[in-house]
DNA sequence: TCACGCGCTTACACTATGTGCAAGTTTGCA
DNA sequence: TGCAAACTTGCACATAGTGTAAGCGCGTGA
């Protein structure tokens, strides 16, 4: 989201208007974390949201267009936060690397304790399902334009395959390690369980790379 | 797996309902399809199709959810076809190979048609998004379960991670290798077309066995 | 062959979702 | 200060989705 530090940031000037947007955006992601704690996944409307929220009905969906969308923002900013890292990478590195720092980067507690709540609340219920495939693929979308980017100008700059099947597998990866990470521990927050979560990250980029050659290549729990 | 009816039966006994049922789903799928091709993606409701298959709004909705549930039907019956193929595979035979045996005998006109068909109506329409990437979704579950299951008893039996993010690259390049075919052919289903379905469908297999190492690995277009 | 039971279809009613529109309110700017 | 643009809100309306109960068709056993 924001790494507003010093007065001198890159944004041009954060009016009053847009202040007001983020605040009312926040209120509504909160509200509805908020009520998907108390009542469960499906069990609460767009208007409990706005009323918890403090706003109109009208006005969450000039927001959202649904309550699931609210919730998918929280994987979204993640993932979001994800690609500003990946693209912070020198383009000379191999993809694969670039990403298995973006990710590792981002296994720190600021960043995945929303992510993990929404996780430890929504696991197993496919009401959630929807939405959040969408915001991976839209991160994946987002990978496979760095990664032509990168490619622009070699000799297999039209190989379109290879850079639709290197984005999806990253992003396969990727959610592969978050989602054993997950089943493992849970909404466990430790730096232990982060640092599993960090390996995890890893051995999933080095599967990729050495094309899942052995089927025991870990150092992260070998059975 | 013999009944005495027919000579190459594999079902138990089709009685009167399944096939009603059957008939039905088809009409509504038929229906929704031929809207589909007549109005364009979001143009048309539930009412319209059920209108169009002969049976009732509520009817409908006791055989899909939605009007995209009904759609996505489609990319479930190929996805759950090379799944049944992916099954039929020696167990003692790599994963990479099972799949791209798998896919490749699914690359006939008689499978891909309806599905090129779907494809070409719903480009880059993210009205289609939802339920047909679901509908890999589940496949990717499926391919997990295979998964597992050949390395059940191997020295690496709880390696969750392997076989998460093997099932989930596999899709995403089954997925890259249909992107980009369709993306250079459209709707052509000449044998030529399907031919570089096939070539784009192993290019992605072998890129995951060789770890996405060169940049240009392919004999299906180097620019 | 017939009648009973069960499953599927249907109409109805109702809640929730999502959107267009116009009026009211706040913010930016000259 | 005053105007214009952006944002919020209430209202109306079309559509989605579901529970319920009555009606119809298919399978089955007497």
């Amino acid at each position: 989201m924001s790494t507003l530090d010093s007065p001198a940031d890159a944004g041009p000037a954060p009016s009053r208007r847009e202040l007001n947007k983020a605040a009312t955006r926040q209120a509504i992601t909160d509200a509805a974390l908020a009520l998907l704690r108390g009542k469960g996944p499906g069990n609460f409307t767009v208007e409990d949201i706005a009323e918890a929220a403090g706003i109109s009905r009208r006005t969450f969906f000039n927001y959202f267009g649904s309550t699931d969308a609210a919730l998918a923002s929280i994987v979204h900013g993640f993932l979001d936060n994800a690609i500003q890292q990946l693209r912070l990478r020198p383009a000379d590195e191999p993809l694969l690397e670039s990403a298995r720092a973006a990710l590792v980067a981002l296994a720190d507690p600021k960043a995945v304790a929303p992510l993990a709540e929404l996780f430890s609340l929504t696991q197993q219920s496919p009401l959630m399902a929807h939405p959040e495939l969408e915001a991976w693929d839209h991160c994946r979308a987002q990978v496979f334009m760095v990664a032509r980017e990168r490619l622009a100008g070699t000799p297999s700059e039209a190989d379109e395959l290879y850079v639709h099947a290197l984005a999806g597998s990253v992003i396969s990866c990727g959610k592969a390690a978050m989602e054993v990470w997950f089943n493992r521990r849970g909404p466990d927050l430790s730096p232990a369980s982060l640092a599993e979560l960090r390996q995890l990250l890893i051995d999933a980029m080095a599967l990729l790379g050495t094309g899942f050659t052995t089927p025991a290549p870990s150092t992260s729990r070998s059975s």
